[in-house]
DNA sequence: CCGGTTCTGGTCGATTGGACCATAACTTGC
DNA sequence: GCAAGTTATGGTCCAATCGACCAGAACCGG
């Protein structure tokens, strides 16, 4: 509940009418497929604290907005896009001391875009950077606050909505190549999937992809074309494809 | 990230050092298995907002202590428990309104025991209760706020849980038979599991469960008396019980 | 002792997953 | 225009798995 109000063990200390006050932000990790890797929207800060350092772009909650319009808002105002084509709440975050100024919540959202280059366009590009995921993990970029904490747990709420839902079709373009929506899961779990298999599973589901009619040209290395793709309908439990080594005996993946 | 100190559009309103101010509570969704059934405990409202009404218990967040720890001293405060199987934040709740009185943000974890008589004995028994999730989600049961969503998102959380990891070894005792533990998912998924499908798959999992050497006495319906095992390490990722309409062709889950 | 109940291992067919091969349709280079 | 390379896409096949069902074992109550 909201209030301790019917609760006889309350401490008397905490009057409702005077609770602790709280700052409360959103931030939003926003993530996009470039170069077959996954990367991820950061903002060098220019001031204390954390000058210098990689951030995840976030802001302010206002009490006349929901959490959702707020990471909404701000999504639109760091990169121009409107409608996002995924904005998944993830977790919560209030350690004291996350930031030295104040006493502050954030909740962070995942953000799936497939435009990365009106990503760029929309914000300061002096300021913003589309990174790859692998090094802003692997402690070679300095995060700022506990943002690479954050950024962990996007990556692996993405690894299990891929498996559980539709997301995968929202890091590629309106029309895609099954092998482009291939590339997504390879990138996400760090695996290979074969083609015919990956087709094959993929178009068995029943509405998940739908045929345009057209082809796509094929790249420079030639190649026979490929069929079209625009997304269908998600699925809220059981995507077409399912991670290879969650599935056996399981010495590999505890 | 926390300020948008760094973001050139930042609107000049909105100034770090004069942030709208929040309270922060933690909401915790008990649940425990009850003569074969998944139930909740919920609080009666002495007060008004929604006074006589069910609500889930809580209380605010102190700047000293994180999420979890407020968590778990709310917990140990409403319950008695102080060690919880388990204690899972699954969402963040801020829709302008939600409490009439000031602008709250409440995170919402989620609580899995095993111990139904202490949980009733450690709150106030008139105003604590543990009462069927069915009841209270087909609107039977007026929820004070949003907790009626939080419910629903919470049960929801549980049944992608117990297909994800070794959750279901939480809701039942620290030794337990397999048939105990079928009921946990029998229940939670609203499925039936064949008994020797059931024993046949978790069994194969490597350390999921440790047999003990002993043997529980039977019902008083008779039949032979089932092994005893006690929980092992959990799973990060596939669990051995995986939810049976999750894998066909999708025509049942979409 | 006997029928009922529960646990537990066995069997078997259908489905699935994954590896591999073959062919089609495009590219570039000569 | 032709050969070689590349990609897409369909086919085949074997092993693993799932789920339904059966049978025996071990307990109850009467």
């Amino acid at each position: 509940m909201t209030t301790k109000t019917t609760d006889p063990g309350v401490p008397p200390q905490y009057d409702p009418s005077r609770f602790p006050a709280f700052a409360v932000t959103v931030d939003m990790v926003i993530l996009t497929m470039s170069d077959s890797r996954l990367h991820v929207l950061l903002v060098r800060r220019g001031v204390a604290p954390f000058k210098g350092m990689w951030a995840i772009p976030g802001g302010f909650k206002r009490p006349t907005e929901s959490l959702y319009e707020a990471a909404k808002r701000e999504l639109a105002q760091e990169t121009g896009v409107d409608s996002a084509s995924l904005l998944t709440q993830f977790g919560a975050y209030g350690n004291p001391g996350r930031d030295p100024r104040m006493n502050v919540v954030t909740v962070a959202y995942l953000a799936v875009l497939r435009d990365v280059g009106s990503v760029a366009a929309g914000t300061d590009a002096a300021a913003a950077a589309l990174l790859p995921v692998s090094e802003a993990l692997n402690g070679k970029l300095e995060l700022a606050f506990d943002h690479a904490q954050i950024l962990r747990d996007a990556v692996e709420r993405v690894r299990i909505d891929l498996e559980l839902t539709g997301i995968a079709t929202a890091f590629v373009g309106p029309a895609f190549t099954l092998a482009e929506l291939r590339v997504v899961y390879e990138a996400v779990w760090g695996v290979h999937l074969d083609g015919a298999n990956f087709r094959r599973s993929v178009v068995a589901q029943d509405g998940w992809v739908i045929p345009t009619g057209h082809r796509a040209k094929p790249g420079s290395t030639g190649g026979k074309p490929a069929e079209l793709y625009r997304a269908g309908r998600m699925w809220r439990r059981g995507g077409p494809i399912r991670h290879p080594q969650s599935r056996d005996t399981g010495t590999g993946n505890q």
